[in-house]
DNA sequence: AAATTTTTTGAACGCCGTTCAATATTTTGC
DNA sequence: GCAAAATATTGAACGGCGTTCAAAAAATTT
């Protein structure tokens, strides 16, 4: 039995993986407290950090997992072979539908600072990355113009911007847009922005 | 004597509010401390809890200073009397170049959060408002078909965009714009994104 | 100048993430 | 099978945090 460890081990993270996103899920990330995701995890204290490094560690396996869901529904919103600025609208209504329906896991993903100085490892970044390359199809295409480099860059930036104002709108407290206009307002910044970037 | 202890409250007030600016310039939201802050003022630590409400409060008043000087600069970068296209670039890179050379106090303006359930008050609010009206300004040029209502959605959702692009290029561990291309990569955005927006 | 009110003080409280000596469990050697 | 060695788990204890509040100091009034 020289996996019974190993797997008694990838058991017990599984469970505090689960308990720290119900945690966040219900309270944030600043709802997420080590004994109260050791306890629903049925395990001590110390475990937790037999575990992982730290509760930094936990929430990136969270947010890890939060990100392969968003990719999905995102995958989901945008079926192939339609148009490149039908595809853009589809991804931003996709993006701003997984935001509504999972808030503070979505918003983990953007507020949570790893201690200054400390960088995410290699496994989590990449994690992010699906979301850029999702947007490069269709605007390769819009702009077919653009070198891979530039192409990349300016998908970041579309993101970036999409982004900015669904999290301005459902975590902003003074830059307010009520939520059930959200998607309308996304749907017509992001028809400016695809005719604007057209040429 | 009647207003001399008001005074002397308010030098106090003062001389927190300069120690947790420098604090939060110095070493981010994360490094302000109470303990440090009442140090660096010259008072107890409990006298913070005469002064103002809690730590929130203070960073409260820290960010209100911000938004001034924040103000001020994209005043001072908006000269009146150009057309709209160039009064929105004008902007834009004036707020990149603020978020640029005012790193973590720019930071703190929307990486803190008040606990669940209690809002800013009133004269806090309003002083994010001017943001939001620098940009009705150019905007309403661009599209002088839109009703009040409509104009300030609007304002707020570029706002939130360009916001986005700059928070994520500069915060952002993963999604990553090297700072040197921010300006142009946003002045190539808002490009788009009036050309957009003019029809 | 004594009595009263107000302000300031910093030790103490409760909660947090994290550590580590002690305990319990599993594996190894015979 | 069982004792010995190796490993894993435990939770009390630690240091640091924001915040409080009884006591001390200062200012005001009588």
């Amino acid at each position: 039995m020289a996996g019974l460890r190993e797997e008694k081990r990838d058991n017990l993270k599984m469970r505090l993986i689960d308990a720290a996103e119900a945690q966040i899920a219900a309270g944030g990330l600043a709802g997420l407290k080590a004994r109260e995701v050791t306890a629903a995890a049925g395990c001590a204290l110390g475990a937790l950090y037999t575990a992982f490094e730290d509760l930094d560690r936990l929430i990136l396996h969270v947010n890890s997992r939060t990100l392969a869901r968003l990719n999905a529904a995102l995958e989901a919103a945008c079926p192939a072979g339609q148009g490149p600025k039908q595809a853009m609208a589809a991804l931003a209504q996709g993006y701003v539908g997984f935001a509504l329906q999972n808030y503070r896991l979505w918003a983990a993903l953007f507020s949570h600072r790893l201690p200054a100085g400390i960088q995410a490892p290699e496994w989590h970044i990449k994690d992010h990355a699906v979301l850029i390359a999702q947007i490069i199809r269709p605007l390769s295409q819009l702009r077919p113009d653009l070198d891979p480099t530039a192409l990349q860059q300016r998908a970041r930036t579309v993101f970036s911007a999409v982004h900015g104002v669904v999290a301005m709108a459902m975590t902003g407290r003074y830059v307010t847009t009520p939520q059930e206009d959200l998607p309308g307002e996304v749907a017509a910044f992001v028809d400016a922005l695809t005719l604007g970037l057209a040429d």
